[in-house]
RNA sequence: GCCCAGGUGGUGGAAUUGGCAGACACGCCAGCUUGAGGGGCUGGUGGGUAAAACCGUACAGGUUCGAGUCCUGUCCUGGGCACCA
């Protein structure tokens, strides 16, 4: 026995004792729920951050709480294996990443184990392992069956820095998620998941989860489900041709007063005037190379337009209205032409007012009591376009509606003369997941000549997989440039075709990362399956994640794809439910201690290894449980890390301080005058439970020490001493693991806090049998009084009135 | 511009359903402990006052016996999306 809390002494004793003794093992409570604890994925780096440290403390508390309250814990662990990083080293330092991984692996996970993580090690995988892409390959090819992935040729955004071709989710503000560079666009084929087949269950899926409406927002925001009309306004003279175009708001159309399309649209060289045609592609070349500078997704340019001489017919007011090109119309999405109302729409009165363009007015403010002219004078005052919704008018049989009923209206009439019909428009794009990169799961496609001539591809067979990475020489291979990396390795692109046994060549290119990290979740629960991803059996008794935790930045990323992935899943039978995970917490950044975001370059970065090393892994858990929500980004403060330390020293010498006066196994004794800490101890029970269930992990660390503190102070009888304490100790335990246990043992029990049965609350011993109530006279504080819980309403008034405090504010007045 | 989240002491943050604002901790102040190095203990700590009164949860209104909490408007901060028709 020590006086003094030496936090190296017992941690790694604790962690030897636990993993000997496989108490984290998943699966060793048949007959009890499960509950499934999941951190996101980690890369391999060589060092665990402290960003890590945060989120593992967060489902260590979970399962460990978890564990005591009965339940069969799932709390894996695994590693984000391929990807960039390792294949930039390697080109740096010409290691090869199949080498350098383990090495990273082995390090990182000691920081997870040092940390006193509870997982179930016999889980654990790793992307970069053939066991585990092989797996990749075979979705790839049962979404190739059900058309879910494809070969496209399209615009892509390409990172030059990275080398490599980017989602339109890896780009953000037009610069490479990982790098930074600016993203161009290429034009070069790739492979694509249909993502967009999920758009509208991706959405309606959203409902049902309980995640933190800011991701929730972001992903609907992202899917962007658009609902309106496509129209056609038909060419004026070639009556067989027409501009279709899409709108959310067909109760303008009165107003159309042009046909804005994208510069590129099909129709327009065919359509237009001979005069007219250089013009026309020097301004889709200019809009082009405009594109490609600025990047995807940069800051929105002039609106600039030319007209194409095309006329067409406003399918309503039947009059003639003319066709531009416009810069700011998008050729990827809906029909790539819009009809333009410039009363209405902000954008098209802009491109009008610049190009001297038609303008009628046709919605008004649905509570103005101005005939048709004035409103008209009074929109065109305001010198901007009306975009509300309002009252339409000047628009033949439908003046007079509702704008919302004007919609419902005009496409109905449009779709009963056949010239238009609803439609839907989602701002989802497809999932490109070519990379021209090496360190990934390559695609299991042949080309062949002979057998596909047009080159759509061969999917490997089945009996054929893994097609394994070929070893390469990294400094021969990996040069970071020109074309993908295993396009050089003749001996492993050059094949004999799967159907005709003649000269064929693999797919050279490998599948964006994002894919390792879609299904990965569902791997732990049978990692060693060579038969199927995993077995239906065990996805019926683990899945779905319970909680999962990670950052929010992941939103439209991870987030997204994950639960594409799982509706596929779902849809192969191999799983019940269609969600990957029910409840979904996204944990803050932690901060340097200037307060700005950890990193290398501004020197402002804690490890969590000097942490563990000064104060040990329990104070670097309390600490990053206590300093805020859990959701809410902290600022590392030495001073809070310190005040941790002393709370748990504190509680080391309360412990040993009182075991020579405490008296039995004090669980349930009534003692004369011991209320008052019983009370406390059962209260505290009940809101540690209560704020663990609810994640509240700061507010449960200071409910402990209050009881700490009550414990501290208290002078009486010793079972019940005896029984708070005890009850200190337990509820520290997910927290802080490895002092707990130790306290645990010193208070005479021998067997593991691990395991142990959570406490219990009495519900007797909950409730107060007298109140101290505040009296307010008009609603201020005047005063306190004591009144037994038994007392009614009459009897605590007529106690409250007799305060010589309140009474003296009560003089001279009625009470009501 | 649009969509989320949020503004509470010197600091991090508490406050089921509207009911004692500031729990718990950090920091600071005073004292004690003749053991030094991030040591322990006791007391104090929103403003204001001699003590009260009184004022205090971004700002301005409102509802209520009573508002950090509900309603209306405004401002600010953080995050996301941005020519999406």
């Amino acid at each position: 026995m020590q006086d003094r809390y030496d936090a190296k002494s017992i941690e790694p004793r604790w962690q030897d004792h636990w993993a000997k003794n496989d108490l984290f093992r998943a699966g060793n409570r048949p007959g009890s729920p499960k509950k499934y604890v999941l951190a996101m994925l980690p890369y391999p780096s060589g060092e665990m951050h402290m960003g890590h440290a945060r989120v593992y403390s967060i489902t260590d508390v979970l399962a460990r709480y978890m564990r005591k309250r009965g339940f069969d814990v799932l709390h894996p662990f695994g590693w984000d294996s391929f990807g960039l990083p390792a294949e930039n080293a390697a080109i740096k330092e010409g290691v090869h990443p199949a080498v350098r991984t383990p090495k990273n692996v082995k390090s990182f996970k000691q920081d997870v184990v040092s940390l006193g993580i509870s997982i179930d090690w016999s889980t654990e995988i790793s992307t970069s392992d053939p066991s585990y892409y092989r797996w990749n390959q075979w979705f790839f090819l049962r979404m190739l069956e059900r058309g879910l992935v494809y070969r496209r040729r399209s615009k892509v955004n390409f990172c030059p820095s990275c080398n490599t071709v980017l989602a339109n989710e890896q780009v953000e503000e037009g610069k490479c998620w990982r790098c930074g560079s600016t993203v161009e666009e290429r034009e070069i084929p790739e492979w694509a998941f249909r993502i967009t087949a999920y758009a509208d269950k991706l959405l309606e899926g959203l409902n049902k989860l309980d995640w933190p409406e800011r991701v929730v927002a972001m992903q609907r925001n992202w899917i962007g489900r658009s609902d309106g009309l496509e129209i056609d306004f038909a060419v004026a003279g070639s009556p067989s041709k027409a501009f279709r175009v899409f709108t959310t708001r067909a109760d303008t159309i009165f107003g159309a007063t042009y046909v804005a399309a994208a510069p590129d649209h099909p129709l327009v060289q065919e359509l237009a005037p001979a005069s007219k045609r250089a013009e026309l592609s020097a301004f889709a070349e200019k809009v082009r190379r405009a594109a490609k500078e600025v990047g995807a997704g940069a800051a929105a340019a002039e609106k600039e337009g030319v007209d194409t001489g095309i006329r067409v017919k406003n399918p309503f007011t039947h009059r003639e209205v003319p066709v531009w090109v416009a810069n700011f119309v998008l050729a990827g999405y809906g029909t790539g032409a819009v009809m333009a109302v410039p009363a209405h729409d902000q954008r098209d009165y802009e491109f009008a007012v610049k190009y001297g363009l038609d303008l009628r007015w046709v919605v008004r403010p649905a509570d103005s009591t101005d005939d048709d002219a004035a409103v008209a004078q009074k929109l065109a005052e305001k010198k901007q376009a009306f975009t509300e919704y309002g009252t339409v008018f000047d628009s033949g049989d439908f003046s007079g509606m509702p704008s919302q009923q004007a919609r419902l209206a005009i496409a109905a009439e449009a779709q009963r003369r056949k010239i238009g019909q609803p439609a839907v428009n989602f701002h989802l794009r497809d999932w490109g997941v070519s990379r021209q990169r090496y360190w990934g799961t390559p695609i299991p496609i042949v080309y062949c000549e002979h057998c596909d001539p047009e080159g759509k591809g061969i999917p490997v067979p089945d009996n054929q997989l893994p097609v394994l990475l070929p070893d390469i020489d990294v400094k021969e291979v990996l040069t970071g440039k020109g074309e993908p990396p295993l396009a050089k390795v003749s001996s492993w692109v050059n094949i004999a075709c799967p159907k005709c046994g003649g000269p064929a060549r693999r797919e050279a290119e490998t599948m964006d990362t994002f894919v390792d990290s879609t299904w990965y979740w569902a791997r732990y629960i049978d990692p060693k399956n060579d038969k199927a991803p995993f077995s239906r059996a065990q996805a019926d008794k683990w899945l779905p994640i319970d909680v999962y935790v990670g950052g929010p930045e992941h939103a439209v990323l991870h987030l997204l794809y994950f639960r594409f992935w799982t509706m596929v899943m779902h849809e192969l039978g191999l799983c019940a439910m269609t969600e990957p995970a029910q409840k979904l917490v996204t944990q803050g950044i932690v901060k340097g201690r200037d307060g700005e975001k950890m990193s290398k370059s501004k020197g402002n970065v804690v490890s969590p290894r000097e942490i563990i090393r000064d104060f040990g892994a329990d104070t670097a858990r309390m600490f990053m449980l206590f300093a805020a929500p859990a959701e809410k980004d902290m600022d590392w403060s030495d001073e809070q890390v310190q005040g941790q330390h002393r709370f748990l020293g504190r509680v080391w010498r309360l412990v040993h301080a009182s075991l020579p006066k405490l008296a039995g196994d004090g669980a349930g004794k009534a003692e004369a005058g011991a209320d008052d800490l019983r009370r406390r101890t059962h209260k505290t029970i009940l809101r540690v439970t209560q704020q663990l269930e609810r994640l509240q992990f700061n507010t449960a660390i200071s409910s402990l020490m209050e009881l700490s503190n009550a414990c501290a102070d208290w002078q009486g009888a010793s079972a019940s001493l005896r029984e708070a304490i005890e009850a200190l100790v337990q509820l520290l335990s997910p927290f802080a693991p490895h002092v707990a246990e130790e306290l645990w043992r010193e208070l005479g029990h021998d067997d593991d806090l691990v395991t142990h049965a959570w406490p219990q609350a009495d519900p007797q011993l909950v409730v107060d049998d007298a109140y101290q109530i505040a009296v307010q006279v008009n609603g201020k504080l005047r005063g306190e009084v004591q009144v037994l819980a038994s007392a009614g309403e009459s009897e605590i008034r007529e106690t409250a009135a007799r305060d010589p405090k309140v009474a003296g504010w009560l003089t001279g007045k009625t009470v009501k």
